[in-house]
DNA sequence: GTCTATATTTCGATAGAC
DNA sequence: GTCTATCGAAATATAGAC
């Protein structure tokens, strides 16, 4: 986006305190809500006096808002897997794996996006309405290919693609509602594994592309 | 759950004044948050002077429990259309129809209990771990029971019930981002028909319990 | 049961010394 | 760039007249 910035002492320092803050800000973006979030709790698990937030981002706003961004990005950057995929099966298979791995590594993120919209997106709908709009566009086209070509399923893509969010997405904002079922335990590795094969044995067999990982 | 009340008039203008704070509550928990949410708006938006508010119910959590509760209890009549089901098809199938209602009909409720669950259940935590756990155990249990009679593939079954819970409710939770890619327009009737159809034919075939439901 | 006025707390943001 | 002290706004909750 911007120009590289020269490496002063003065740039080493701010670079490293706004991810310090950004991170924390996640953390408790994620817990409370916007509104729920305080400027002082944030300060206290970045380790840092509040006013020094202030002075790196100028508003409460202005750091959500670099954090809905963040996770909108890394989601971005998931749906690389889908364009050059040859099918359904490795297409849509790769990107509920990577989405997947992103509910469980990034699940702050998710509940932070997911807040945002569900309270009618205020400070990104933009996104939603320019790159979101797009992506979707695309996608949807992709697997429209995928249908005349008989590779799949005669499924709206658009609904087809709601449900790969929902289902992936759901595994990190109702993370606290899964682990409470499971004796208030952390999902295993073999869990995890189980969760993924689970979702994607049902949706690929689901809209009609599943050669090759019948019996699976 | 209580003895009934004699209908006195004073019961009868709490219990109308009570519904219409809930009322009121609901819609602003849901896009605000429990944080962002203020008596000062919930009272306005009910009509009320915010002394009222705090009249019927003592503090801002005690409204928000009862909001929370309002849609558990929702949901869990909706499941009974999943006990006496002779298979899945009939029975996820019409427990989707259902959900899928109560995400059309109540999308404040689903939101609330997203937010809530999401920011690790604070006020509800309870409910999770005794009803929704046992609620959970028995439909499992069901599931299994469909399983064991061949009538559907081997599929994990909290994990189906996660994917149904998911895709339910993201009609819900994310009908604003929904209602943007659609151009900014509320589902019409035909396309609440498309996604509900969609939901059933992906979940049904995708478990292998799509009898009598081929070509849909 | 209703409603105005207000007590009390907390939060976002800033001033200003270092 | 850091940090203490503090301002001003806004929120929850209550007091007390009606």
């Amino acid at each position: 986006m911007t120009a590289p910035e020269r490496l002063s002492k003065r740039n080493v320092i701010r670079q490293e305190n706004e991810r310090l803050i950004l991170s924390a800000a996640e953390k408790v973006f994620a817990e409370a809500g916007f509104g729920g979030a305080t400027m002082q709790l944030i300060a206290d698990m970045a380790g840092l006096p509040k006013a020094n937030l202030h002075y790196y981002f100028a508003t409460k706003e202005e750091l959500y808002r670099k954090v809905v961004q963040n996770i909108f990005e890394i989601w971005l950057h998931a749906a690389d897997v889908f364009d050059n995929a040859p099918g359904p099966v490795e297409g849509i298979g790769a990107y509920i794996d990577a989405k997947m791995e992103i509910s469980r590594r990034h699940p702050e993120g998710s509940k932070v996006w997911a807040s945002e919209v569900m309270h009618g997106a205020p400070v990104i709908q933009d996104y939603l309405e320019t790159t979101l709009r797009d992506w979707t566009t695309g996608r949807s086209q992709v697997i429209q290919k995928w249908i005349d070509e008989g590779k799949m399923d005669r499924i709206d893509p658009e609904h087809l693609l709601y449900m790969l969010w929902a289902t992936t997405q759901h595994y990190a904002d109702f993370g606290h509602q899964i682990e409470t079922l499971n004796g208030g335990r952390r999902l295993s590795e073999k869990q995890w594994k189980a969760a993924k094969d689970s979702v994607k044995q049902i949706i690929l067999r689901g809209i009609g592309a599943t050669d090759g990982l019948q019996g699976r």
